[in-house]
DNA sequence: GTGTTTGCAAAGTGTTTGCAATTTA
DNA sequence: TAAATTGCAAACACTTTGCAAACAC
C-alpha cells in the first residue's frame, strides 16, 4: 500500500483553502492527495472511502468535491455527459479519455502545442483549453 | 425567416441512412439541416419543433437524435457533464464553449495546429481529439 | 402483415437541496 | 454559542426504457 499523506500536511491544506477540517474532509483529502495525480468520479471515491472503512454519504463526497474544486484544490474535467470527473493535477494539462474503461490520463501541457486558434471577441474572457483525446481499445 | 430546405432533400439523407422518414424524423430533419451549422440539445430541438406548430415528444426527440448520430448525420458535443449537445457539422473540427449562455461555436480545424500529443499504447485506437476553448462573457 | 417507430409514463442516473442533528471555532 | 458541515431522504435534471397504438414498407 502506499504511503498515507500525514494529517498535517493535508490539514494545512484545508487551512489554507479556507476549509474546516472536519473528519470527512480529512479522510477524502488523504485518499485524493496521497502524492501522485488522481481522477476519480464521486461514486468511486465514495466507494474508495468506505471500503476503507470511513463512514461518509455520497451527498457529503458530492459537497466535499465542489467544496475542493471551487477553493482550487481540484479541477473538474468534462468528457462524459452524466458523469463529473476531479483530478488532483490542478495545473494546465490536458487528457487521454478511454471510452472503453472510463479511464482519464494526463497529457503535460509543456509537450502540446496549439496553434491557429481564433481570436475571441471583445465580450468573450478565456477560461481554460482543453484538449481530450478520445481513445477506444483495439479490439483484438 | 429562413429558407425551409425542401422534404425531397431532407427524404433521401434519411433514405441513405436507413431510416425511415417517418413525420417526427422529417419535421427534425428540416429544423437540423437547413443549410447552416447548428448546435441543438434535445430540450431545445423539441421546444423549437412544438413552438412551430408540430406535436412531437421528447423521447422521440432523443430517439431521434440519437438515431441520426448513430447514423453520422449528426455529431455528439461533449461539454456540459448534465446535458448532450448535437453538432450538424460532422467534419472534423473544434469548438468555443459560453460557459455562461451555453452557446457552441465552431471552430475550423484546417487553422488549428496541434503539435506535441502523445503517441497511444499499442492497444489504443483513436476516437477522436476534442479541442474546447472555454470563455465566459467579460463582466462590465 | 411484419417490423419499426411513436408517445406516454415510469424508471434510471448522476447530482443537488432542505433540514435537523452534529461539529468546529 | 454562532456558524459551518454532515447525512439522510427527497427533489432535480437529463436521458432511457417498456409497451401498446400507430405507422412505413
Amino acid at each position: 500500500m502506499d504511503k498515507i499523506r500525514p494529517y498535517s500536511k493535508v490539514l494545512r491544506t484545508l487551512k489554507s483553502a479556507g476549509l474546516r477540517p472536519t473528519k470527512q474532509r480529512l479522510v477524502l483529502s488523504r485518499l485524493l492527495f496521497d502524492g501522485k495525480n488522481r481522477h476519480v468520479t464521486a461514486e468511486g471515491l465514495h466507494s474508495e472511502a468506505i471500503l476503507s472503512g470511513q463512514k461518509i454519504s455520497l451527498a457529503t463526497v458530492y459537497n466535499v468535491l465542489n467544496a475542493f474544486t471551487s477553493a482550487d484544490l481540484l479541477k473538474e474535467i468534462i468528457v462524459d455527459s452524466g458523469c463529473s470527473y476531479f483530478d488532483t493535477n490542478i495545473t494546465e494539462h490536458h487528457h487521454i479519455f478511454n471510452e472503453d474503461n472510463n479511464e482519464l490520463t494526463d497529457i503535460k501541457i509543456k509537450n502540446v502545442e496549439l496553434k491557429g486558434l481564433p481570436i475571441l471577441t471583445s465580450c468573450e474572457k478565456l477560461q481554460r483549453i482543453d484538449v481530450i483525446i478520445r481513445v477506444k481499445n483495439k479490439s483484438k
